[in-house]
DNA sequence: AATTCCAGAGAACAGTTGTTAACTGGATGA
DNA sequence: TCATCCAGTTAACAACTGTTCTCTGGAATT
């Protein structure tokens, strides 16, 4: 088993993170594929070569910013989509979720949001990859719900599909709104609450 | 009124149309916040300095490419949303607009896509601005429809934006699919038309 | 026919970029 | 204790960037 690592290690994975840290910072005002290798090390506070103990390139980096922030959201998901509680109360779990994470990590879910459809192939398709991941665990929850009784499993995962991809628009509409008035954010609260709401009637009469 | 151009502005806004166009090759491969002046006069053949007479900045050229991009877009999107034929109907009038569009102009959508996020503010808001727009005619629509009787006007808008949101998604899922096999287009239509139906199911419903 | 206008060219500027190679010095393991 | 390792440094490279000022030659105006 991995105990603690030797000061060596250690020290190396500080600097690591500091890179992850200063990259992100960097990525407020600007995409990845702009982003300069030298401008992130210059940032950290070391030389431009010491960049490549740690990334092999500018896309790598930005590879392992996806799992930073998206790897340790797969357990709040599935908990949130649980079956426990009737839907309205998955509802408002699951908007308030969205709303905590982007207040706690607004960083990274701009990043997500900017680099999902950005100019860097690789970290396209990492995310493409988590958000394919979060649909199907989406899908084997909802797939024991009572409620799915009848439902083919592509109807199944159609329907997990668009609960994703209405999660991440509520989470860029909040980041939009962190930067303003309070009352905003509940504006935004309420509106993705009622799309999620309707998506649900939609699902309870998807059969007849 | 505006008659024929001399030769002079003839030729000027020929080069402005090739200066768009050279930056929406560039942009299939990379971002706006990294696309460099020079790089794209290359493109033309003109002189770096030539750029000058006809954009302000990158950003500038940008903000022109959203206005290419989405302004002949909203007379389409009204009559396919207009009141006339069943849901059904309009349904499949909206998926199949959505695959023409990206079909005939893949590397518009492939920009606003990407920049709707980007690292480029005015070209965000650009992109806001229009989607808003967009929107708002949806909105219209859909309340001279009767089905919209006892709606609240923030809830019409509600399912506006859900809609709008929603061919987003589709046609992003329809570039993806453009280098593929033809099958897989169909499987996004499919998808597409039936995340359409569930929403609409709702909004029937939503008043219970 | 003479004058003004202006899209584009040309040259030069100070800064920036990614990548290479050879190095230093403290932690690590024998 | 001594040899090895390796995170980070230093120096140098050719190539590139946005922006400036000055100039040119054909179209537009008088």
């Amino acid at each position: 088993m991995s105990h603690t690592l030797g000061a060596r290690q250690a020290q190396k994975q500080k600097t690591r993170q500091a890179f992850l840290d200063a990259a992100l910072a960097l990525l407020e005002e600007q995409s990845l594929s702009s982003l300069g290798l030298r401008e992130v090390t210059r940032a950290v506070g070391v030389a431009p070569t010491a960049f490549y103990r740690h990334f092999r390139s500018i896309p790598d980096l930005g590879v392992a910013l996806v799992d930073e922030a998206l790897g340790s959201l797969h357990p709040m998901v599935r908990e949130t989509v649980s079956t426990t509680g009737d839907s309205e109360e998955r509802i408002s779990r699951a908007v308030e979720l969205i709303a905590h994470y982007v207040a706690a990590h607004p960083s990274h879910v701009r990043f997500i949001a900017r680099e999902r459809h950005g100019g860097v192939q690789p970290v396209r398709e990492a995310i493409g990859g988590q958000l394919a991941r979060f649909a199907d665990e989406v899908r084997v929850t909802l797939a024991q719900d009572p409620g799915a009784a009848g439902w083919s499993d592509d109807d199944v995962l159609m329907l997990a599909r668009l609960y994703v991809d209405q999660m991440l628009i509520s989470a860029s509409l909040f980041l939009e709104a962190l930067e303003r008035p309070a009352d905003e954010r509940d504006r935004v609260a309420r509106l993705a609450t009622r799309q999620l709401r309707l998506i649900t009637i939609g699902r309870d009469h998807w059969l007849d």
